[in-house]
DNA sequence: AATCGGAATGTAATACCATAACATTTCCAA
DNA sequence: TTGGAAATGTTATGGTATTACATTCCGATT
């Protein structure tokens, strides 16, 4: 469940786009599903994105220039969450792992590195299409 | 030192321009660079990038879509390298930890997920950038 | 030496991703 | 009521990456 009180028209429409894709949808393909409710441009799609990355409501996967809705509850915390990204159905799976975040704030601290956002991302085949196509 | 018998020329002057940088360069950035030594489009640049990647002496900040050059030894492991990105001065530090590594194929065996490629970058600031600018 | 074929290269065109700049509207608090 | 911040609409532009096709390079084979 991704309800938000304070979402904007255009918010509430891009992370509706969102919640009902299977996949992690790129903004021009939002745009192009939202051409009906009257979205034009594609700034309207990336201010709407990037609001909604602020509330934790949106994820941008990096490796494959793409937004997915967030699967967790809404306020957890995403300080080092990581995404495991099927190349085949597009299927993402959010998880966090303390180990992970412990060992990396250690070399950070190590380091004296100040992080501001970390990226975890692993693309591979997932279970189904491993299943399906035993290559 | 990143040399490698079979570099081609293309090869040898993008993968050339990228130890001279000081920081990650964008595929644009080397064309610009290279127009001397003849370069005139992208495709230049993507092709030797592209084989440099699987040689294992360059690799793509997907966070911030750029390149930089392995400062690993030749032939090093690079299944789950991470690297930690500074935002001000762009230095890049390359390093890979096996308790992450462990932890993450963990997730991944569990969940049968097969992974192809594992993105991890932190992005933030350097300890010299934080000494300089204590902000 | 001639020839064959795969790899690399050259070039133009195109597709895809993201933001700048500016005008207008909405909405809420003072 | 009104002032101002936030959101929106719109156009133009800049940055990133690939497709498609022609050509050249180079080593293996004959
Ligand atoms: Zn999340
Ligand atoms: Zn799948
Ligand atoms: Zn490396
Ligand atoms: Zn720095």
């Amino acid at each position: 469940m991704t309800s938000h009180p304070d979402l904007t028209k255009n918010q509430t429409l891009v992370l509706k786009t969102l919640d009902k894709a299977e996949a992690p949808l790129s903004a021009y393909t939002i745009l192009d599903r939202l051409r009906d409710d009257g979205f034009r441009a594609p700034l309207q799609v990336y201010r709407a994105l990037g609001k909604l990355q602020e509330f934790g409501l949106v994820h941008r996967l990096e490796s494959i220039n793409a937004f997915v809705a967030c699967c967790q509850p809404h306020g957890h915390r995403h300080e080092m969450t990581a995404f495991a990204i099927c190349r085949t159905c597009g299927k993402v799976d959010e998880f966090s792992d303390t180990a992970v975040e412990e060992r990396l704030g250690e070399w950070v601290r190590a380091h004296r590195f100040k992080p501001a956002k970390t990226t975890i991302e692993i693309s591979g085949d997932c279970a189904d299409c491993t299943a399906h196509d035993p290559g």
